[in-house]
DNA sequence: CTTGCATGAGACAAAATAGTCTCATTCCGG
DNA sequence: CCGGAATGAGACTATTTTGTCTCATGCAAG
């Protein structure tokens, strides 16, 4: 999968309308192309030469937010590293992308690359919550699902406040980690 | 804030609009009134007798979602309880509505009662999370910001986990206290 | 039974959005 | 500096959504 250069046409033009996209959509999921095409400073017309459509426009947005996020991902990731560490790198490496993995999360993609990639992510956060049990990280008896919702949540929730400016961006990961594993009780 | 019902129209028509567009909303927001009125089992020129247009719509849902989660949460607190139990008893009460939850988190309403209405729950949470660090059940060093956040956040993945059948609805609050206080770390 | 009124269905207009096309301008490589 | 190509702006059309209106139907109260 990669990127995709369509002849000629300005690959700049094209970055800067994926960004726009990003952090548009992020916020609010129905904005339109106008907009997003206003906000990456582009006519609306070129957005309309770089992706035929709307659809086409998500499904590349998609693509790129899996590939920097598989990138950071493995970028951050000691493989023989305790589960522990892994989860704590990945928090690291995944909080900053916030708006990205906020819009893997809420929009649909028909897409088949897209659906593999998201599903591959899945299952990573599936191996990495069954270490995590099997290292005594989490307690057995927690439902993986509601582990791997949080871990989702915990990183959207984390990119939020550092955006609203509420927890600052060297606190986050270490905030989601301890709120997972610990929680946020008084007797430690 | 009463009902505000309209004198002759039924109120059973309003009831299942209202319900429908909770239901649709907190799953795709972007939802179109024919899909509302179709999903409310009512003509779409029906819908337009009650609301006058969609912004009318949405606030009559936010106000109704603010009261009911009010008088939920209301029913459910027994005023002179620990903060522990009164969130816990919070929990309970407002899992069951996350769909209305979710509505009200995202969406922007512009009426001002809804606002103040919102307000007013954002205030009791924080005087809930101050409560339960004076109480020694969260710890003084984290933000209170997070902690509301992370209420908020539980309150939507307890729901989605539940409407989803991988979590036991009778098991979704307490394991929210738990996530919450205590983590879902191993060594309890 | 009859009357009144809300409803459902559909036609219709208006507005927003998506998508296409043209042309002058600007940018970039050579 | 020059030539080609991408861009920006705008006109234009199609589609979707919204909002209004009319009228026949059905229900419910009297």
């Amino acid at each position: 999968m990669g990127p995709e250069r369509q002849p000629g046409l300005r690959p700049t033009a094209r970055r800067a309308i994926v960004d726009a996209a990003i952090r548009l959509w992020a916020v609010n999921p129905g904005a339109s192309l106008s907009e997003v095409a206003l906000r990456a400073g582009v006519g609306r017309a070129t957005l309309h030469r770089h992706f035929h459509g709307r659809e086409a426009l998500v499904t590349a947005v998609a693509r790129i937010c899996l590939e920097e996020m598989h990138e950071a991902v493995g970028q951050a990731l000691a493989p023989d590293a305790s589960a522990r560490a892994r989860l704590r790198a990945m928090f690291d490496a995944v909080v900053p992308l916030g708006d990205r993995y906020s819009f893997l999360q809420r929009e649909p993609v028909a897409d088949e690359d897209v659906a593999a990639g998201y599903r591959a992510q899945l299952d990573w956060a599936v191996a990495l919550v069954s270490d995590l049990k099997a290292e005594g990280d989490i307690a057995p008896d927690v439902p993986s699902a509601w582990v791997v919702g949080q871990i989702d949540q915990l990183v959207w929730t984390a990119w939020n406040q550092v955006a609203r400016g509420r927890v600052a961006a060297a606190d986050a990961a270490s905030l989601c980690v301890r709120t997972l594993l610990e929680g946020l009780g008084g007797k430690r």
